[in-house]
DNA sequence: AGTGTATTTCTACTGATGTAGAATAATGGT
DNA sequence: ACCATTATTCTACATCAGTAGAAATACACT
């Protein structure tokens, strides 16, 4: 049904901020968690376009508004990993790793990690 | 000097084509290799656009134009990846490939080719 | 009850993006 | 030299994104 489209940066920090906070967030709690100096007003129109998008659902608290993410961070990670590699990099996981390695974005940590997670994968 | 910005759907398709493409390109050529069902005007008004981000180069040849890209795939592909798992992967490579994973988008010949890439890396 | 204060909702404005018609210019043929 | 054809440049317009002031609400106190 719905279709979850790509997130403007802006909307995407907020989203980043909520799923790090606890469930049911304040406006204020955003407001500080993220790490632009928007006004508490920009951060409201930022929430109100992700309800109006689906991503999140909003509930009075008293005088506060209450938001509760309607998407997982690793739902919307998901599709978007797989939506930029096909993209950008051709289909080709290989030729993404690639890359990040030519930018210097591969850490030795991040090798290490890979090796694990494929040798855990591969039966 | 110049900074790279990450190119909106439309144009990015564009220079898609045009790397795709042998290096001095005419619009008629971008507009088939191209997917979608744009009119002449569209491609050449991204064309025309691409060249004001600097990411084309404009030339004439006799009537035509001829584009030339000033920014090779890699290193847009370069700093687009690294950006992506910045801004949604927290940073960390394996929780990219772990959520292509998850995702299903990733193919045995993927795990693979990572595999022999991360072997030919690690000394 | 009246008023300063915290929140939220409206409204607004600028610039970017997607898309393409209208106008213009350059050709090729007759 | 004229005109149909073709490619390019201008102009246009709707929607999205970034950002936030103004207006409306709701409390918390005195």
């Amino acid at each position: 049904m719905k279709d979850i489209k790509r997130l403007p940066d802006a909307e995407l920090e907020v989203m980043q901020a909520v799923w790090a906070l606890e469930p049911p967030v304040t406006a204020a709690a955003v407001q500080q968690r993220v790490s632009r100096a928007w006004k508490a007003t920009s951060v409201l129109t930022f929430l109100s376009r992700l309800c109006d998008k689906g991503f999140l659902q909003c509930s009075k608290e008293g005088r506060q508004n209450c938001y509760t993410p309607l998407i997982t961070r690793q739902d919307y990670l998901q599709r978007e990993s797989a939506s930029f590699v096909r993209r950008l990099c051709g289909g080709s996981v290989k030729n993404l790793v690639a890359s990040l390695s030519d930018a210097g974005a591969l850490t030795e940590q991040d090798i290490e990690d890979l090796r694990a997670f494929l040798d855990a994968q591969g039966r």
